[in-house]
DNA sequence: GTCATTGCAAACGCTTTGCATCTGT
DNA sequence: ACAGATGCAAAGCGTTTGCAATGAC
């Protein structure tokens, strides 16, 4: 239950990196597959485990996609939520006060307390719907 | 692609029902055990597949777990979201105009189209806030 | 030298599928 | 009778874990 040491190793790093520089969610496999590619070999455990370790320490948020993958993606600071594009995964970091009362009065209006809430907006974004209006 | 025909047999009455008198998201594991304690032996992939059913036919609404379940819950007819209690499952539905326009707007702000939302609510409830404060 | 971390493979838990049998229509 | 539905067990899939070897401090 105590914060645990953690040392800083190369895998670590190149996980650590790899999440700075992508620009949208990625799944623990994603990134494996990246980090094979580039020639940092990383065990996919370790990624696993790497990945636990930033969630753990508030560096990165964490996603389920609907068919039970999870998604992670280095987080700026402050509470937001994502736009994400249904095709290709892009990402926008957005910011809704609206919601945020919003969720605090519907909560407290049912009794509730300790409320929070988890908002996701899917869509279409404006290249992918040009490429393929279908 | 087209809709395909749909035979009611004992089973499927069986989750149908057992989702009508439940209050809370359940997880196929917990209807397939519920439906075995009352003699009413399911397989658990017709478990399964009865709740695609109903999914596909937009009678029941799906949620995945952070823990990568999928829970169910049969839905009242229209668009709304769930507040749920952290410590008992207990859930209420709720409405939210405000949030549906939040993101609509947010969507198309950034150019996203075929916009959609998740939004889920959580907290804990009245009664149980008051059964164990910690 | 210690103790966290790594890598591999085996184990897990939830879900899906193949297939032979059954059953609603 | 035909086509969908069922049940079982096996496969799938992402994720976790046991354990011995490795490396950070």
């Amino acid at each position: 239950m105590t914060a645990v040491q953690r040392r800083s190793t190369k895998q670590r790093s190149a996980v650590s990196a790899l999440l700075d520089e992508a620009d949208s969610f990625l799944s623990a496999q994603d990134l494996h597959a990246r980090l094979r590619e580039r020639g940092e070999a990383v065990g996919l455990a370790t990624v696993y485990r790497a990945l636990q370790a930033l969630v753990e320490d508030g560096d990165v948020d964490v996603l389920r996609t609907d068919d039970g993958e999870s998604i992670y993606r280095r987080c700026s600071t402050g509470h937001h939520h994502h736009l994400v594009c249904r095709r290709c995964g892009r990402t926008v970091e957005v910011e809704g006060p609206t919601v945020e009362s919003w969720a605090l009065r519907v909560g407290s209006e049912h009794g509730f307390t300790a409320v929070e809430h988890v908002v996701e907006v899917f869509g279409v974004c404006a290249p992918c719907s040009a490429a393929e209006p279908a």
